[in-house]
DNA sequence: GATGAATGAGTCTTCATTCAT
DNA sequence: CATGAATGAAGACTCATTCAT
């Protein structure tokens, strides 16, 4: 027994990708990723170099490649983090027991508050959405995050709780009403996040009882 | 005068941003403009190279640098261009006549018809937001596209169309509403254009009905 | 007229690889060839970094990368401009009036005294075998060098000239002796150029003259 | 006396090359060696990392530099083991008793099956001659080869069994050839070991043969 | 106006080697 | 003996920009 898991671990530690680390490596690579994605932010992905990177944190460049094996790969592994964490905060915040409307507008409130919690995170994902080799990640995280939210709104239609009839473009709006609002007004320090996040309930709210253009 | 004149065109041959082009001179300064616009959409700015866009319209560098004085003000140049050019379109779909809603609907189908006739400046917009040397420049637009647009929300306010009241976070939203949609569904063949449009203005609207968060 | 020719050179001046040099150009590519062979001769292909030859000529790196799109690029254009100038000595120094054994002798001289002439691009042929993104290349050169041979090889055996049946190994064997005396000899300071290709041309005959092992 | 022995091995633990080691280590380093020989033959010296090599083996660097000081002194390692064991093998197949022609038949004979048996070795030490940290280590092995086979030349030309006269220069054409088949023809399914052994052979005895280059 | 050539600082990445544990 | 982690000099290559012609 004790050998078979000898034999396993080693066969592991043959693939760099799911390379073994010990504490103390986990914990470096988690200091290069908080470092990284503040500099990613604050300068942009392309104009932050891993030497800036590497002495910010003051290191060798080896560390770097020992962790990761490209910027690139760092970027992709913070993108990855990101929306797992954020997914994991939404669905942390739903009731199950509440209705639809209350739990897209819990799911709303988790957001706004994820977002404050993480500015720097949503500059990174905006800039994914423009560079070829990231989007197609953002975009399927995009997907997942409408699909999760979809699920309540198509429940709220079906108890006729709303009047929208179009489940995808209204959870498509819904999120953009969030994310803007919570980008635009990060900065204001004459809104507090709850300010925001009511706001954005309410609007998202305002666009499920949207009164289709053709029945008016 | 002869004085005057010789001055200011000594002064202006020093600014390459409103050196006076020949007829000729103005479409190969336009051929840039295209040819770049494409490129920093589908590679992103930082990873097209000067080279790249002189090869591919096939002239020398030094023709690059006599029309823009470096990248980075071809890329202003670029974003300047299109937030003219939106302005000039939005504010030509107003009809001053009608009533402020009728105008706020209008304004919207504008955007959304602009944003589908040039995706690739949408991108570009998207990439200047996440980075320093360009995002004062994209605040400064939004906050100019905010404040048209907002002066409609508030003559509806006054008018008693609408029942939001704080008319900046009111506009904000459904600009997030109309970008967020058009981007989305740019490349979903299932929708039209007027699609999408219809659909913004309908949730825009919604938005504008929202009932204040005292709901219960 | 004109105006097709400068059609045509534009056009090709867009592919780097055929990207036509002027005559300062085309003296500057020659200038790294020559002083990279000798540096890659006299240190090995990866000893010999881009900065040592660039810094060698005095010029930047961008020169480098201006001519070659790679350091595998110039040693691939080093090791095929080799190939085609021996060939060419080689095929200049043969009377098509003389016999088969005379026109092999003279191929062997002319093979010796190039070999002598350049010294430098044998070693770096050495060296390419040994490699498996060059070797490729030399196998392709050595084939059409060894069929180049065996054709006087074959028409010896036919006019009966000769005692051997196997054209191709006794080629082959001819070549390992030139090359082989040729290298081992050439800082010899006893043995003379001449000197070394008499011998080998004796020899050679000899390999031509072998009573086959199951004749004896 | 137990000092000496003392003193003796602190010298030794300084110098990896003669480390006192246990079949365990033993075994291990013959493991290194062997790895390494095929990945330097596959993908040559300088392209070959140290890392990759522990990784191919499954072991960490340091036990790499328990074993060698250095990449250098592996590949130096190699080098010698090989060269001791194909001069072994040459003098193992000699029949003291023989004439002078069958000696060198045989020492043919066993130098191409130690080559066939040992290909890679044959790339390292073709590339080994390319290097100048490699080269005189080459050279040597190469003049001591030289060396043992000249004697058996030398004695016939004495016995009067040979034409040729220059012992050297005869001997150097028959490794030539010996080389060259072999390595030529390593791969060629066509011919089987044997055949290329008793072509060389032939071969060889017809250089041995050769008329001085008085014919005419 | 336009071109080919040149610059050289700066980029990402590799790798032989060392060392604390 | 052995490992994972770290080092940092060095490597290949890029690119915005300049300039002589």
């Amino acid at each position: 027994m004790q050998q078979n898991l000898t034999a396993q671990s080693r066969l592991l530690s043959v693939l760099p990708v799911t390379r073994q680390l010990t504490d103390r490596g986990e914990e470096r690579r988690q200091q290069i990723i908080t470092f990284a994605t503040k500099r990613f932010a604050e300068k942009g992905y392309h104009p932050t170099s891993v030497a800036e990177i590497v002495d910010g944190i003051g290191v060798g460049k080896g560390v770097f490649y020992w962790y990761f094996s490209s910027k690139e790969e760092l970027f992709i592994a913070i993108l990855r983090d990101a929306q797992l964490d954020l997914r994991r905060c939404q669905q942390a915040a739903l009731d199950p027991a509440a209705d639809a409307l209350d739990r897209i507008s819990e799911g709303i409130r988790a957001s706004v508050r994820w977002t404050a919690d993480h500015p720097d995170l949503a500059v990174l994902v905006a800039f994914a959405t423009t560079d070829e080799r990231f989007a197609p990640m953002i975009r399927k995280g995009s997907r997942i995050a409408t699909t999760d939210v979809m699920r309540h709104v198509e429940e709220a239609i079906a108890a006729e709780l709303v009047s929208v009839t179009d489940a995808e473009m209204a959870t498509r709006a819904m999120i953009g009403i969030t994310t803007t609002l919570t980008r635009e007004f990060l900065h204001d320090s004459t809104r507090t996040t709850d300010d925001v996040a009511e706001a954005a309930v309410e609007f998202c709210l305002g666009v499920l009882q949207a009164i289709s253009a053709g029945r008016s």
